[in-house]
RNA sequence: UCCUCCUUAGCUCAGUUGGUUAGAGCAUCUGACUGUUAAUCAGAGGGUCGCUAGUUCAAGUCUAGCAGGGGGAGCCA
């Protein structure tokens, strides 16, 4: 075949250049057609939209147009041309057939017609090539780059916080262990316990469940810094809101207090979200329509409302009046549980809702403590339909009282001498907090599970692919 | 980890109080059809009923264990 540029199909498609050229590479959907002509579904993963390739039988040998079946790779070139029939307005009238690779329409397993994601979870390597995940990714990736976007044009740094870590301070739940050393036989120390001396770091190290202390690091010299990495938790966690590997977004932010933490949270939460309605248009649409009838409306909503700000004592408050009966009692210094938070986000406001003031039992030392010596100023960023979305607050600066701290929350000073430091040389006020990227992309797609809006998945008894 | 439901053809599911040869739709294959829209029409092939044990004359169906999956809860992002 004559080499010319190929042509994506989501340009062909708004191109009303008619008559000319063009050459498209891509995946079958489907083929339909009678004896004399055929009509390919083709998808080349630029859009959710196939384009339509109409082949004559008579100008194609027979063993080529066999070739061509749900699932198989081929090369078209062809006339763009003005579609004879209804559903589509352009479509290609193919002049020359290339078949990259087959797929045997037996044992392919995916069909034109609709699929379960529990089944399309088992194929995980294939599922890319549904309308369905062709549409997730194509939103993931949008994200992914708008984030980076909204920090680098606010004048943030992107700091790559370690993936490997030897503390165990973090303090955000169990964790996995990074070793090299022979899992038959390692060297033991005379009580028994295995000698991590002679690991390959020296020491006992794990894969990291948070950057943010690395970042609050960078953001005493850089000011306005952000993290975006895979995080790890090795929680038993079997819910369609946890993955044992996941990415996370850690903005660290000097010189800010509570106050200027909850409204960046509140903007860049909007900033997102209106990011992905003017600029995955088409994949929104075909969540909405397939999925969640209500998604395009609640993403508008969310951009145009004000985020509700209230205290947990508040939200303490509006719980004993609603009247409503729990399954989990609700008093002052316990966390809210799953059908409290619900009921404020969903029922009471009707809108996404930001927690502060907190009680500091309930949350990390790092936080900074309130005037009342009761709470702290953390905050939580509430959404429908998939609770927490956003855990922040501002930290703790003065070194006597994050050392008090970690007295209390027996954590072995050794282990943070790096992280003390910072508030020893220059301390200064500052503010950050943590966005699940997943959850993110599930309120965005209007997908209901978190396996869904990843790639490849990895959860309790799951690291297939 | 706890509670609960599920596992039958490639996919989605039906299968009665346990009873002869386990069904349907879609997909696939073959044929028909001069532009189709998840094309249509006709025909065909396709099953270790998740696995293991047990109860019974007889188990897809009942019991137990195990595995995998869904939903809810906890932990959290």
């Amino acid at each position: 075949m004559e080499h010319i540029r190929r042509n994506k199909i989501a340009d062909l498609l708004k191109s009303k250049n008619f008559g000319s050229e063009v050459l498209v590479k891509g995946w079958v959907r489907s083929k339909r057609g009678n004896k004399n002509i055929n009509f390919i579904a083709l998808n080349d993963g630029s859009a959710i939209h196939t384009i339509q390739v109409v082949a004559e039988v008579a100008n194609f040998p027979e063993e080529v147009l066999k070739l061509v079946t749900t699932g198989s790779c081929i090369a078209v070139k062809g006339t763009l041309v003005e579609s004879m029939g209804q559903g589509q307005s352009v479509e290609i009238q193919a002049g020359h057939i290339e078949v990259f690779g087959t797929a045997d329409p037996e044992t392919y397993p995916l069909q034109k017609k609709g699929h379960s994601l529990e089944f399309l979870r088992e194929i995980a390597h294939l599922r890319p090539r549904t309308n369905t995940f062709g549409a997730v990714l194509r939103i993931r990736h949008a994200m992914a780059f708008a984030i980076h976007k909204y920090f680098n044009d606010q004048g943030f740094y992107y700091i790559h916080a370690p993936i490997i870590t030897g503390s165990d301070a973090e303090g955000a739940g169990a964790m996995f262990r990074v070793t090299t050393l022979d899992d038959k036989n390692p060297p033991v120390l005379p009580d028994g316990h295995v000698d991590y001396s002679q690991d390959f770091f020296g020491k006992e190290t794990k894969l990291t469940v948070s950057g943010q202390l690395e970042a609050e690091l960078g953001a005493m010299a850089l000011g306005l810094v952000y993290t975006f990495g895979p995080t790890f938790r090795a929680e038993n966690s079997n819910t369609p809101r946890h993955l044992a590997e996941f990415w996370m977004i850690e903005p660290e932010m000097a010189f800010y207090d509570i106050h200027d933490d909850m409204d960046l949270a509140e903007d860049f939460l909007k900033y997102l979200i209106r990011y992905a309605l003017e600029n995955c248009h088409d994949d929104l649409e075909f969540l909405d329509k397939m999925y969640d009838n209500e998604l395009i409306a609640r993403l508008n909503e969310v951009v145009a409302d004000k985020f509700v700000r209230l205290t947990y004592t508040e939200a303490v408050e509006i719980l004993i009046a609603s009247g409503q009966s729990w399954e989990f009692p609700v008093d002052w210094g316990t966390d809210l549980q799953a059908e409290h938070e619900r009921y404020i986000v969903e029922k009471h406001f009707g809108k996404p809702v930001i927690l502060t003031g907190y009680p500091k039992d309930i949350k990390a030392f790092y936080m900074k403590m309130n005037e009342d010596g009761k709470t702290v100023r953390a905050m939580d960023v509430l959404f429908p339909k998939i609770g927490e979305i956003i855990g922040g607050s501002q930290r703790e600066e003065n070194l006597d009282a994050l050392l008090k701290r970690i007295h209390e929350m027996n954590i072995p000073e050794k282990d943070v001498w790096w992280y003390l430091d910072t508030r020893k040389f220059g301390t200064a006020p500052h503010a950050g907090f943590g966005l699940g990227f997943e959850r993110l992309i599930l309120f965005v797609t209007g997908m209901s599970n978190i396996r869904d809006v990843i790639p490849f998945p990895r959860t309790p008894k799951n690291a297939e692919f």
